[in-house]
DNA sequence: AACTATTTATAAGA
DNA sequence: TTCTTATAAATAGTT
């Protein structure tokens, strides 16, 4: 496992941020792999659970990939025959929580970058207390929180319908609270 | 990691085989532990490399599940905009591997099946050679991997289209080749 | 594309 | 059902 200077082969896997990866070949190789890791758990649960089920994967690129037990068309008309009506409204049992992590998971990272930007930018400098400071994140990690809250009560309700504006307007609403301390 | 008799708290994970659970308990909770883990997956995949995509999961109970970024709609949609025309093609690039590999398990299952039943039938100990037995064996494996090849073929170029009847052929043919020798 | 050290997922059991 | 634990499986970074 370890070489005569005891020095490893390798790092091994390292853990990461979910987080949109920014360099390109890291992305393709990235999604490559995820994208079959994807299709064989989906596999797996069609065979071992008897579940049915179709997957579309859009790729960055716009590329298209499917899997399907036993079809994709099969199992998206037995969903919904007929084309979307109310709102793009799919009459089926809702995961949220899932959602309700993603969507965390990008609104912290807008944050956090918001964050850098503003600390870049020198802003938050301006005031002196490293207590208060402190405090402002507890509070906003508080607004964090509470957000993260609606979303998912809104996303029990209704089918996925989180888009970037919503996640957006968290932004709008840390800086209403920032400018207001 | 162990009490004082050396003795495992618990067996941990184990290594099963990926076909058909019977017990109804055991399915549900299997279910619903990968459901979890498949949509968790995808959102990773949503985020980290900004990848669109759409999941519907029928449960062996009927129940549906959905992911969706930004949602099952748009993504259906998008791939998708009429309905069903020709065969229920759906033109997307497909990853044939995974359908490969589900029918080989599948396929070898049945295989294994149906030998324990010949097996306990008696049939095939009227042959007291054990060496031909085991030609015989290598004999199907082989034409399981001709027939798993032609699947894969069969795949590379049509989307998903792989339904039971032509799974259950292979075992007709399976059974054609046991009785021709 | 192949390799490993790790992280992550999960089968059983409590 | 939810929690634990040991182990199987997936994969990030590297070659």
């Amino acid at each position: 496992m370890e070489n005569l200077n005891g020095k490893k082969k390798t790092m091994g896997r390292r853990k990461i941020e979910i987080k949109k990866i920014e360099k390109k070949s890291s992305l393709q190789v990235a999604f490559t792999k995820r994208r079959g890791g994807l299709f064989r758990k989906a596999s797996e649960i069609a065979v071992y659970c008897g579940a049915e089920m179709a997957i579309l994967v859009q790729s960055p690129g716009g590329k298209l990939f499917s899997y399907g037990q036993p079809s994709v068309r099969a199992v998206v008309d037995r969903v919904d025959p007929t084309p979307a009506t109310e709102a793009g409204r799919i009459p089926c049992e809702y995961e949220g929580r899932v959602q309700y992590e993603e969507a965390k998971r990008k609104l912290e990272t807008e944050v956090r970058i918001a964050a850098e930007r503003e600390i870049e930018a020198g802003l938050w400098w301006e005031e002196p207390d490293e207590g208060l400071e402190l405090h402002q994140l507890e509070e906003l990690l508080k607004s964090l929180e509470d957000f993260c809250g609606e979303v998912a009560e809104r996303l029990s309700v209704y089918p996925p319908q989180l888009s970037l504006p919503q996640t957006s307007s968290s932004i709008h609403n840390y800086y209403t609270f920032i400018s207001k301390n």
